[in-house]
DNA sequence: CGAGCGGTATGACGGGCGTCATACCGACGA
DNA sequence: TCGTCGGTATGACGCCCGTCATACCGCTCG
């Protein structure tokens, strides 16, 4: 449990609830039901860079993100990773694995102090039981994540890293980005070797890239995250 | 509905009863609820090559592959295919884009003569309303290709192209690959070029390694599949 | 039978990018 | 204050593999 710390379930009930409101999955509850899953969640806290858990570890525990942000990813064949998703608050984590009571097919790091709710198997199988508008919502929920994680698997194969890269920012940015004066800022602060780890390359060629579109003011690392400066600039490259 | 034969529902009412049965995802239902899936179904055939659904396409079906092979693939923004999935019999096709009513995220096309069962949707969400097994077993299978698709991306990033189509094959014998005294055979009639698909490579490529692969008895095309003759050679290359 | 076509095969060439090596810089702790 | 460490930056080298071109082979059709 390095990195992690568990706060008494008492002190938080307050918010409890409030945290399961913000959830994807448990928001459409009632009121009593969801005080049920309150009594039996649990919070977590994970610094950055603290593993939440391993791919291949038993699953016991249906993560829920109340804060933070988290990474989901493979480690290949040859000691790369490879970032499958990034999730944010309201996402759940290893739903696939709790539902089919399978090993974690992926490991999960947070990459910022993220706070999570943890709902033991056993509870959210007999929520299962009770309530059909949950499964609809695992339903949904995961076949958005196959039609990303579809369009991520076109994106990756083949091509020129530039391009997959300067994609890659321009989907941040329709997605997360925040309008400024100065361009678009995107507020993910993700490391070089993270960058890699998305677009499928190496930390050197990641590295370079950014670096010679930093001074071409194409885009800019801050200290939390990106600037786009030149959003045609990278939509021709991302052609290319 | 080029290459597409529809046959009249009730000629082949007999078998009707006997598609579904084998299909992951019917095959639980009582026999009366069945009854009633074959009285709104069609049987639609078609050769190898012909097109099932595009990416984009409305989706207004549900297919179910009951004979032949199915790839599924998406095209990259820079007009190369990748096949995502190759389906069976007894597998569900489009089912994602059925149940977000949404347009298909892939296309589909024969790989072999294949038939399919065409449910339309409004009949599959009646059954949905009334059959919560059908729920968990879609929900089942939209699972094992959550994790199957993950595995691919991890597959598909970076390496060296011989290892890839090294672990290819070797997936493709451990799937469906038959003992045979002369190595392992695998019934599956793949061109050059989907082969290329498959692990994202282009096909002058994937024709010079598996032309050199020929040469040095490693693995040979055959008229409706691959044998693999030398298995431990496949896997010292799939681990460099 | 010759033309056309789709799939397979093979060579030549060059650039993108992976690999190795080194350096710089800020943060942190002894 | 200095050493260490993690992240970023940059150069040199080489080779895998994508691109272009040509050839071969079996099949179908006029």
């Amino acid at each position: 449990m390095l990195g992690a710390r568990v706060l008494g379930a008492r002190v938080l009930n307050v918010n409890l609830d409030e945290m399961l409101r913000r959830t994807t999955i448990f928001r459409r509850l009632a009121g009593e039901d969801r005080q049920r899953v309150a009594n039996v969640a649990t919070v977590r806290e994970y610094e950055k860079g603290a593993t939440i858990f391993s791919e291949g570890d038993a699953s016991d525990q249906l993560y829920t993100i109340v804060s933070g942000r988290v990474k989901v990813f493979k480690t290949t064949a040859r000691g790369t990773d490879v970032i499958l998703e990034i999730f944010g608050p309201g996402d759940p984590l290893g739903a696939v694995a709790v539902y089919e009571s399978r090993a974690y097919p992926a490991g999960a790091i947070a990459i910022e102090p993220t706070t999570c709710l943890l709902i033991p198997r056993t509870a959210f199988f007999s929520l299962l039981e009770l309530h059909p508008t949950i499964v609809r919502s695992l339903l949904s929920g995961l076949t958005h994540r196959l039609v990303e994680l579809t369009s991520r698997l076109a994106e990756l194969s083949g091509g020129r890293v530039e391009a997959r890269l300067a994609r890659f920012f321009l989907k941040l940015a329709t997605d997360i980005g925040q309008r400024r004066p100065e361009g678009t800022f995107i507020p993910l602060a993700l490391s070089r070797q993270e960058i890699a780890d998305m677009i499928g390359t190496t930390i050197e060629t990641s590295i370079r890239v950014m670096s010679r579109w930093g001074k071409e003011d194409l885009i800019h690392t801050e200290k939390d995250g990106f600037l786009l400066r030149d959003r045609t600039a990278l939509e021709a490259i991302a052609m290319s």
